[in-house]
DNA sequence: TGAATAACAGATATTGAAATCTGTCAGCGA
DNA sequence: TCGCTGACAGATTTCAATATCTGTTATTCA
């Protein structure tokens, strides 16, 4: 396994990744990664300070790939409820499809994300800016009626955490699960839109 | 400890109660529960077939105690939007307050809880048909406007889940909670009552 | 010079033998 | 008769010795 490549922080964590998909989250040591790569466990530590942190880069990373895709919705020019019901439901497909896809790697980047609480918070703050831009905009175009953009986007990231926050992720496999958000986002978009006809 | 009481099924889930209480839900065993109501172990095995049907009955009861006092505001005489409001913030109030006094044991009771996930689904379809009473209520009422109370009251539930799901109990100390509370409040009565003048 | 290494101390995980627990049942005593 | 007991087998947990891992550093090599 002699790359002849040089050793970067890209690199490392890309076949940490590996490691834990092949080792699982409990087994996979540092070691373990440095073999993979054919180097002394030192030279990781050359990169990541401590393997606590090589874990936040890791879970970090994952959040990125979650969050990244939403931003194209939000760019887009749709009407604000058309985006905020794509955007609900990226979001929530974005976790589900990483669940049922591998259950394991769900569960090891779970707990990666439950140590990396500086991390997930970022994540969360950016998911909530992304929301409140969107209903910024609605409110800009006359179709949504908010108070507190800010306040409500919380609410909003709140109301959804069933169908996102991998907690509940054994819940996902309920065959209901289609119809429960049709109708958790059609209460949500009620909620924000301006009065349609009495 | 020899009471001269007969051994009841009632009695033994309180000494249960407190035999989880002081040794913590790993090292609680039976024969602690028996030596504590003074009888061999093998008398509580005639009451309840096994160890696991006795940590159901003590997540049970606990449920019950949650989810009674809810039905008296079902039962009140207020307006659907008032009833909705005070019920979220009875159950809301009901975890936190339990997970705030005795964290321990809450945590406890959370385990018991996802062990017997019959108990637990009783419990939800139990609080789901509360808050279908209230939308029905309000519809009748003339102050809410709902196509499908059965669906609406499982969203309103699934909304809800961040501040009653005792799996974000971690994030009830934040001193923003009843900011967050208030706007998901709102937010979901906006979303079921009928339209405001506009 | 600067990246990588190998050897090390203290912390953590593994392992297997011994202790304890769960669930059963034949028999005791009211 | 009926509820309780105490002894038992198999499963699970504990504990301490052993092995492995984490993080550091003096040294090597290009």
């Amino acid at each position: 396994m002699n790359e002849n490549v040089v050793l970067t922080p890209e690199r490392i964590l890309e076949v940490t990744e590996d490691v834990l998909r092949r080792y699982g989250l409990a087994k996979a040591t540092v070691v373990d990664v440095a073999r993979a790569l054919d180097v002394s466990h030192g030279s990781v530590y050359r990169h990541f300070p401590s393997k606590a942190s090589l874990r936040e880069a890791v879970a970090k990373r994952w959040l990125e790939r979650v969050s990244a895709p939403l931003g194209n919705i939000v760019e887009g020019s749709e009407p604000a409820p058309v985006k905020l019901d794509r955007w609900l439901r990226a979001l929530f497909t974005a976790k589900q499809k990483r669940y049922l896809e591998d259950p394991e790697m769900f569960a090891t980047y779970l707990t990666l994300a439950r140590e990396a609480c500086k991390s997930v918070n970022g994540h969360k703050t950016c998911l909530t800016e992304q929301l409140e831009l969107i209903l910024a905009d609605g409110v800009k175009q006359g179709t949504f009626e908010i108070a507190d953009t800010k306040a409500t986007a919380k609410a909003i990231f709140d109301a959804a955490t069933r169908f996102h926050h991998p907690a509940h992720s054994d819940e996902w496999n309920d065959p209901q699960l289609p119809a429960r958000i049709d109708a958790l986002i059609a209460l949500l978009l009620r909620g924000v839109e301006v009065c349609r006809k009495s």
